[in-house]
DNA sequence: ATGTCC
């Protein structure tokens, strides 16, 4: 690679929003000074990651960098708009929780010792040995949720216009966010471990910023296993929902789908650039994609505008404004309580960490993204599963 | 985000 300038440049970015914290700001500003680095950009709801910060935006040229992609590689949020009548739904919720507690498992680890069967399965899984190791963690771990900000939640959809085929008015929908699992995570892990090891000349600050070159082996290696990471997160969503859906007897007229964890190629100007977005929305011009909130707070169905600014890119959700040891900290079960029944949702389960009151007011992020992504519908959250506070996702006790 | 490797 003797075509990289070795003087330390700059690339530039734009930071969407007010009220960004310093830290994600220092990391963007680290992640520019990359030899690699092109263009960058800061969502709205950014905030502090590992390496490049949730939230950010990076293009380089002919590298990719593990932890820019992020831990969960392929993180994605998928919507199923039902053919049922929300108002059956408002009338009785015990079979939709039923679905919801039956059709997928939270917790860390947690797996089905009879798999699902997915295509995804058939694909070759054994082009390098970190990726064929976990082909049966993968496998068994097909159809769960997962834990930390993950959910499954029926909620109304409110077209004001007619969008995507369908007609304004109410409409029952699943929302699912989920990612790759145990095999993501340790797939992240081997490769953001190589890349240190490959470039020991990096400064600590910047260590967590090594990147892969995609005209080696490994960069090659980690490429292909981040998009079949990609299809598999899409499975995991598909097997979600047919299993929540078919104990329901319901059918989805309509489904919407993207990742906010990835890294995509991109033509920008007159180069081939490799775009990672790291808990930011694809928001290409006319794309569709999910903004969820939080689990009492809207999400959103927008449409891209395709900023080039913004390397085509919008937030991924409200963006928390504390750790999750703050929020629990500072808030009880009787302010969720409170918060959850103002708001008019059912919580079936999720720990206080989870509590909608440690996010960032996502109408403000909405408001701070104008140019970035337009509403087509909202989404207001009814009935909510996260993962149990103890990591788990099943009820231990009677309720 | 993930189990059980600093």
């Amino acid at each position: 690679m003797g075509k990289r300038p070795r003087i330390q440049q700059f690339a530039p970015y734009e930071i969407w929003g007010r009220e960004i914290e310093a830290d994600a700001i220092r990391q963007m500003d680290n992640a520019c000074t990359l030899p690699i680095s092109i263009q960058g950009a800061l969502m709205p709801d950014a905030h502090m990651g590992y390496g490049l910060p949730i939230g950010g935006v990076l293009a380089v040229k002919d590298a990719v960098i593990p932890y820019a992609v992020g831990v969960d590689i392929a993180c994605r949020v998928k919507m199923s708009v039902l053919d049922l009548a929300f108002d059956r739904f408002e009338a009785l919720q015990e079979p939709f929780r039923a679905a919801l507690e039956q059709g997928t498992r939270f917790g860390m680890g947690e797996s089905f010792k009879r798999p699902h069967n997915h295509r995804v399965m058939d694909e070759d899984w054994t082009f390098c040995p970190t990726v064929k190791g976990l082909k049966d963690k993968a496998w068994q771990q097909l159809g769960t949720s997962g834990s930390g900000n993950h959910f499954a939640e029926f909620g109304l959809l409110t077209l004001s216009a007619a969008e995507m085929g369908l007609e304004p008015g109410n409409y029952l929908a699943l929302l699912t966010h989920s990612g790759s699992r145990g095999a993501g995570a340790a797939i992240a892990k081997h490769y953001s471990t190589l890349a240190r090891r490959l470039h020991p000349e990096l400064p600590k600050h910047l260590s967590d910023l090594a990147w892969l070159d995609l005209d080696r082996s490994e960069g090659l290696e980690y490429w292909k296993a981040m998009e079949l990471m990609g299809r598999y997160s899409s499975a995991n969503h598909d097997i979600i929902h047919q299993s929540v859906l078919s104990h329901l007897g319901a059918v989805s007229v309509l489904t919407l789908e993207n990742h906010h964890n990835f890294a995509w190629k991109m033509q920008c100007g007159d180069e081939e650039v490799i775009v990672h977005r790291k808990g930011a929305t694809p928001a290409d011009r006319g794309v569709l994609g999910v903004i969820p909130g939080s689990m009492a707070t809207p999400g959103f169905v927008v449409r891209g505008l395709g900023n080039t600014r913004a390397l085509n890119s919008a937030a991924h959700g409200a963006g928390r404004k504390m750790s999750r040891n703050a929020a629990i900290k500072q808030f009880s079960r009787k302010d969720l309580n409170r918060f959850l029944e103002k708001k008019g949702v059912t919580l079936v389960s999720a720990g206080l960490d989870e509590v909608p009151m440690a996010y960032k007011d996502i109408l403000d992020i909405m408001a701070q993204q104008k140019d970035l992504v337009e509403t087509i519908a909202r989404f207001d959250p009814k009935l909510v599963k996260m993962a149990e506070p103890d990591g788990k996702g099943r009820r231990k006790q009677k309720r």
